[in-house]
DNA sequence: ACTTCGTCGGACACTCTGTCCGACAATCAG
DNA sequence: CTGATTGTCGGACAGAGTGTCCGACGAAGT
């Protein structure tokens, strides 16, 4: 890694170097299953090996460097549920939930994480928000275009469903990876899906419902 | 140490006393936006008005006072649920998450010091986790019921469709408690219902769909 | 008057946090 | 080669908070 030839890269190197060895660390810890409430700076400096008056050189405090991990995460999962169209349909959809599903294992530490501290700490909390923000304003228009095209009734609202959906959902994928092995992803993105076309996206309209 | 003559007025002096004053206060102490996590053991006796050391001759730690306050909580909620029935239609659903939503509201400070801390205490979060059992329970049997008599598809699977209700509800209902101010309360339990109705325990079979 | 009880108030040991600073080796400039 | 700069170390420090302990003290009850 050290280069032979260094110029000014050279602080840049070794700053990369510690930082990243931190955030990996921390990463690795987590995924072994340590609380990030639990897990002092002390420890993350010394499993990091460097010292702990080191640690505050690169981040003012832990959740600076929860936040710099979450960022680091990978945003895959806006992209997934943003290429599903309506036209697309349930399948489709339960498709779309698979692929959720599996970000959400392969990020499911640092989701605790960021769960666990968003609890109590607003700097987090807020941060999580905004990034559920973006799925929320998607799936917003997504109802809004559909009611206009009178498929979804034009009765509901679509800032609720969106809570319902997105809100809900998240608890329940994070919820799901962490208690399930994976044997039930299946049957989960085939529930989530199955439950949010036809409870919102396909309910009956209210003359239809009251045919029935 | 525990008394061994005391007389059986020890409880109801202590009911009448400084217990249910240091109860009382951190109520009110939420009641007002206080996060727990933040609320010292020193700031909750000033308080209370008594010694910080009389704090811990009635609680162990913070996590039993709030166990404390949380078994105390009027347990209605699931009262309310278990009495809905599917014959009642999804119009008695949406009055029955009306009355769950008051309820909410009502503890809606107490529930997210619950939500709160059981993010990183592992009593805490079994306590609440053993709470939703009670309404898991219930729903899954509704679920298969309503298997058993052919009006839900057979190929929903109860325990994940459960877990979808109850985990992803009760994280629906307390974020709408604690940003709505109650103007969108009626939205809430129609959309809340209708969902659950039509995406769950009236979604259309697989043959039925395939017609479409 | 004497005991018993609950509370008080403060001392104590401990843990963790965030800041600061001198030491020190590696590296770079002239 | 010399001197300055840089990044890290290791430890000291103040502050906050936790849970334990104990002597003091007033308000009873006998």
């Amino acid at each position: 890694m050290p280069s032979i030839t260094r110029r000014r890269s050279d602080a840049a190197d070794r700053r990369g170097g510690v930082e990243t060895q931190i955030l990996d660390t921390v990463a690795r810890l987590l995924a072994e299953g340590a609380g990030f409430t639990e897990l002092g700076v002390q420890r993350i400096a010394a499993e990091s090996g460097v010292a702990r008056s080191t640690f505050y050189l690169y981040f003012a405090d832990k959740t600076q460097l929860l936040l710099r991990l979450a960022a680091s995460m990978s945003q895959t999962s806006f992209g997934i549920t943003a290429a599903w169209r309506p036209e697309a349909g349930v399948e489709a959809l339960t498709a779309t939930f698979a692929e959720v599903i599996a970000t959400y294992r392969a990020n499911a530490a640092l989701l605790t994480a960021v769960q666990e501290t968003s609890a109590y700490d607003p700097a987090v909390r807020d941060f999580w928000n905004g990034r559920l923000e973006a799925f929320r304003d998607n799936t917003r228009q997504v109802i809004a275009a559909e009611q206009q095209a009178g498929r979804t009734p034009a009765d509901i609202d679509p800032a609720v469903a969106t809570h319902l959906m997105i809100d809900g959902g998240d608890r329940f994928l994070l919820r799901h990876v962490t208690t399930d092995d994976g044997s039930g992803d299946a049957a989960a993105a085939r529930e989530l899906a199955a439950t949010w076309w036809y409870g919102i996206f396909r309910r009956p309209a209210t003359d239809e419902r009251r045919r029935r």
